[in-house]
DNA sequence: AACACGGGGCT
DNA sequence: AGCCCAGTGTT
C-alpha cells in the first residue's frame, strides 16, 4: 500500500512492530546513554553529538564528556574554548557551541532540568524535530514520533518498497511514521529505539543484512525483488578534498591545537604549505593577497574546490581567498574571535 | 525546498 | 573516489 497520507495503522503494522521489538530485545547495543543510570541531560547531548556522527565516534567522546560536565551548569559555565577542544573532531562545531547555550537555557529558564515537552525543547539551541522527539522518548519515556535516517530507510523499504527514502524529509514520511507509532508511552518508546536500531545494525543503506532481517518475510523491497534506489542519479555527493569545508576544518583543528592566538602566518601554512616561504622568495609566485586580512569578496560555497595548476600563482591564490572565506566564516558563527594584532583564537 | 555545515571509515 | 552517518538553522 503506498504512503499517501496519515491513515491509520493496519494489522501489517502492527506485526511489523511485534517483530522488530522482539528482535530488539536481543540485538540492542549496550550502549553508555542506554544505560539505567543515563540521565536526561546525557541523553540530549548524546543526541547532539549523535547529529551526523556515526556511534563508534560519538562513545568515547560522550563518555568524557559527561564525566567533565555531567549536568548542564557544568557545561553553562565552561571556557568554550575547552568545550571546542573537547568537541574534538566530532565534526561541525557549532553543535558544541549550540550544546553549551542550551546548557546556559535550562539552567537560566529551566532551573537546571530538561524540558518535558516539544515545544520547550524545540526552542532549545540546537535541539530540532528530531532530537526534541528522541529526547520525549529515550529520557522520559513519553509517546513521540522519532524519525532518523535510519528509521527512514527501515519504513522506505518495508513499507513504501523503495531501496533509499527521497532526499529529503517528506510529509508523506511524517504521516506514515505518526500512523505507525505506538500509543502507549513505553511501547512507543521502544519502537523508536528499535526501528532505529534496526536501521543502523540490520538493515543498513549500502550492504543491508536481510537474511538476518527480523521482518525479511514482510518487506515490501525484498518482496518487489529489490529494485535498486530511483533516487540515484539525483543525489549529490558532497566534494571534501580542497574545499572550503576542508579550509574551515583545518582553521578549527590548528585553533584547537593552539594554546592561545595564532598568526595568520601559522594559517597559510597549515592550508597552504610552503606558500610562507614563497613569499619570501618575492619571486613571481609571491600572491599580492598573502599580508591581506579583508573578509571574503565572493559568497561562501562549498563547491569551491581550489583550481589551477599545482603550484601556480593562481592555485595558491585561490587557497588564500579559501582561507579569508574561512576565517571570516568562523568568527561569523562565533567559533573564532580575533585580537587585537589579528590573531585568531577560540572563544572564551 | 535548497544550502551550508566536518570528518572518518568502509566499499 | 564515492557513499554514508541518531540533523539543525538559515535563506
Amino acid at each position: 500500500m503506498p504512503v499517501t497520507s496519515s491513515s491509520p495503522a493496519t494489522a501489517g503494522h502492527a506485526v511489523l512492530r511485534a517483530a522488530v521489538a522482539d528482535w530488539f530485545a536481543r540485538a540492542a547495543r549496550d550502549l553508555p546513554w542506554r544505560a539505567s543510570d543515563r540521565s536526561p541531560w546525557g541523553v540530549l547531548v548524546s543526541e547532539v553529538m549523535l547529529q551526523q556522527t556515526p556511534v563508534v565516534r560519538v562513545e568515547p567522546a560522550w563518555r568524557s564528556w559527561m564525566e567533565r560536565w555531567p549536568e548542564p551548569a557544568d557545561l553553562a559555565r565552561a571556557d568554550t574554548a575547552e568545550v571546542l577542544r573537547a568537541w574534538g573532531r566530532l565534526g561541525y562545531p557549532r553543535r558544541a557551541l549550540r550544546l553549551q547555550e542550551c546548557a546556559a537555557v535550562v539552567v537560566d529558564r529551566h532551573d537546571g532540568v530538561v524540558p518535558r515537552t516539544e515545544d520547550e525543547l524545540r526552542a532549545l539551541p540546537g535541539v530540532g524535530e528530531y532530537t526534541a522527539a528522541a529526547v520525549l522518548a529515550f529520557a522520559y519515556g513519553r509517546r513521540a514520533v522519532v524519525v532518523d535516517t535510519n528509521v527512514r530507510r527501515v519504513l522506505a523499504r518495508t513499507i513504501d518498497g523503495v531501496a533509499l527514502p527521497a532526499p529529503s524529509y517528506t510529509a508523506a514520511e511524517r504521516a506514515l511514521a505518526t500512523a505507525l507509532t505506538p500509543a502507549d508511552d513505553a511501547d512507543a518508546a521502544r519502537w523508536a529505539a528499535a526501528s532505529m536500531e534496526l536501521g543502523a545494525l540490520v538493515c543498513t543503506a549500502r550492504a543491508p543484512r536481510c537474511d538476518a532481517c527480523p521482518v525479511a518475510e514482510l518487506c515490501a523491497w525484498r518482496a518487489a525483488g529489490s529494485p535498486p534506489d530511483e533516487h540515484a542519479g539525483r543525489r549529490r555527493t558532497q566534494a571534501w578534498h580542497g574545499t572550503d569545508r576542508q579550509c574551515r576544518g583545518r582553521v578549527m583543528a590548528t585553533l584547537r591545537e593552539a594554546d592561545g592566538p595564532v598568526d595568520r602566518s601559522a594559517l597559510v601554512e597549515a592550508w597552504v604549505p610552503g606558500a610562507t616561504s614563497m613569499a619570501d622568495d618575492g619571486g613571481p609566485t609571491a600572491p599580492a593577497t598573502l599580508a591581506g586580512t579583508g573578509g571574503p569578496a565572493t559568497p561562501r560555497s562549498t563547491t569551491g574546490a581550489a583550481g589551477g595548476h599545482p603550484g601556480t600563482r593562481s592555485d595558491v591564490a585561490t587557497r588564500l581567498a579559501q582561507l579569508d572565506r574561512a576565517i571570516a566564516g568562523l568568527i561569523e558563527d562565533g567559533l573564532a574571535e580575533q585580537d587585537s594584532a589579528g590573531r585568531l583564537h577560540l572563544p572564551s
